[in-house]
DNA sequence: TGGATGATTGAATAATTGTTCATTAATTTT
DNA sequence: AAAATTAATGAACAATTATTCAATCATCCA
């Protein structure tokens, strides 16, 4: 089978590595049972990884990249401004939805020391094109005249708490929620 | 001097705990070192506490009550709701961001599994008086008519996502900025 | 097909770290 | 002030777990 360097060997490695993690956190996070959940002998993950430190800031990286992805996916930023916003918005919101498992595996991560600088500032390119967006807003005399972190923490703020909500079972999710929580936070925002 | 069990001594042991843990997370937590950093052997921590696990919630618990007491200070419900609502918002606010480091701590802790289901269970009826004080708003007729978790996720999201804006280095934290926010947020909810 | 190259294995090893407990120190009691 | 009680110590021990590497297997090419 092994042609080159197989990309699919290590994607289950890194499907394994989250899986694990939470279960049973960073603490528990051991490379025999890694390499066992993917079906691997516990050195094959050492010629995918250098070491564990190494998996998880990897696993860290893909995750994200991942997500930017499909979240930007179908945007098109030429389009009239309270369109785009509304498209990212919910774009944003479902694929953190879509991904309610990783995204307890990011949130975990970022608060800890693992994350290396380096990937923290890669990370953080995500936001970009939201950014971009509202600052568009701005201009556009659209959105109210506030530094762009104070109009983001309001925009992404209540995604993520309401997905916690979710997580803890105190809210459910759906067409209509989600919905009402645009509208609101919408209203706080605009111009 | 110890006379009875010194309490004293058991919040040193906490405060070297989350000191370690914000430097080096859960992961790289060593009693010996809890130890070390709060000037005690390594035995005297198994007198306060029965294993490592059972410190980490202790210690997740004591910071839990300590922030929910200082946060519901001088809040009298019977006071006209606006003026209880803003009070809250910004003693959740300020409460929050005086401890940035327990927030942190946890934030990173929250999504671990680590975490007891019965801790997790007291540690909601934190949020119990601001979830009282919206259905009131509701009932009012003061905020907009929406599921409370739904409400509270556009109450508390961003200030969380604010704080971790100002933990990166993204923006300030000032009277102007808490302000800009809380309009924000308020123009939002309210009916 | 046979030898060369590359990938995988997993038991053995090396490190790390939680926990114990015999001993010592401090405090209280009689 | 001696005995009794309680607290603290930290080196030794026990577990756990990351990592290595000699041996094996698979694939490729001449």
């Amino acid at each position: 089978m092994a042609r080159h360097r197989d990309y699919t060997k290590i994607e289950q490695i890194f499907e394994s590595t989250l899986k694990l993690v939470l279960e049973k956190g960073f603490a528990g996070l051991k490379m025999a049972e890694v390499a066992k959940e993917a079906n691997l002998a516990t050195g094959t993950v050492y010629i995918y990884f250098k070491d564990k430190d190494d998996l998880i800031n990897q696993l860290y990286l893909f995750l994200k990249r991942r997500k930017t992805i499909l979240f930007l996916q179908g945007i098109d930023q030429k389009e009239d401004f309270d369109i785009v916003l509304k498209k990212i918005w919910f774009a944003y919101f479902e694929v953190t939805m879509q991904h309610v498992n990783e995204s307890a595996f990011l949130e975990q991560y970022y608060r800890s020391p693992f994350l290396k600088s380096n990937v923290k500032e890669e990370s953080k390119q995500i936001l970009k094109p939201i950014y971009d967006l509202l600052e568009r807003g701005v201009a556009e005399g659209k959105l109210c005249a506030v530094n762009v972190e104070i109009l983001l923490s309001q925009i992404v703020g209540p995604i993520h708490e309401m997905i916690r909500a979710y997580h803890d079972g105190a809210v459910e999710i759906n067409a209509e929620s989600m919905n009402q929580l645009y509208q609101l936070v919408m209203k706080g925002i605009k111009a």
